[in-house]
DNA sequence: CAAACATATGAATAATTGTTCAAATATAGT
DNA sequence: ACTATATTTGAACAATTATTCATATGTTTG
């Protein structure tokens, strides 16, 4: 076991005591949250629904605004603003015929800061 | 044209003085800024990449201790390091046959810990 | 109640995506 | 030169996704 040389110390499986995949594994976040991290990102990884928030940002919209102002159909607006909701990144409020979406917190906004920060950093 | 009452006022397109559309339009992103936005929100928005990306926030990993570390073929983890490699979210290093993958900036680390608040606030 | 409007929803379709498998490339040791 | 190891790559396949279309629900006005 010890003479079949390994060259990457994670991968060395037969010394769990020099091992870091032991260390790695117990610092590891619940499968749960790992799921909705990614759930998350997502719902912020499509164009649309970027744009969506990026409006949101600024005030709150009903779907007609958001279809007008994307140049998209209502239906098309309604799925992403449901796919938004389910994900907590958007809330709504009725009145009349019109329902007004709004940013659901603000950690969205951060996120949109901080991922634009990135996205502008090598220009 | 006045008398076609709306109920939205930035679907009022008949009325461009008072209508909020081009007001946005005006502080519309490049489509380029969002096209890059969703691809990196993308990037973030898959389990394994976020394993990834949350074992590389401890310390740099080559391509066979992350697939021993999330029990994956070497393959699957090189397919998701290219992902993540062509969104700047990964640098690498070579050091003999191995290839050491660490995060790009601290951007990533930023996002993920607003993404965590946000996942974990209602619990 | 009927007509117009705002939104939501389900089915269908085209496009994208993640993983697997097989094969290729590259580096190190014998 | 040969073998073992580490990584990459392309094709294939199943699964997911965004939009469109048609239709349904709910609300307001006449």
């Amino acid at each position: 076991m010890i003479e079949q040389q390994k060259y990457c110390d994670v991968c060395e499986v037969f010394n769990p005591d020099n091992s870091v995949v032991e260390m790695m594994k117990e610092k590891k976040l619940d499968d749960d949250v790992i799921y909705e991290l990614s759930e998350l990102f997502k719902t912020m990884g499509d164009p649309t629904r970027i744009k969506i928030l990026y409006a949101l940002k600024e005030r709150e919209l009903c779907v007609c605004d958001l279809s007008e102002l994307l140049n998209m159909s209502s239906s098309a607006i309604s799925h992403q603003l449901r796919i938004l909701r389910n994900n907590k990144l958007v809330k709504f409020r009725k009145e009349g015929r019109s329902v007004y979406y709004s940013l659901d917190d603000d950690h969205v906004i951060c996120l949109f800061g901080q991922g634009l920060q990135h996205v502008l950093e090598d220009r």
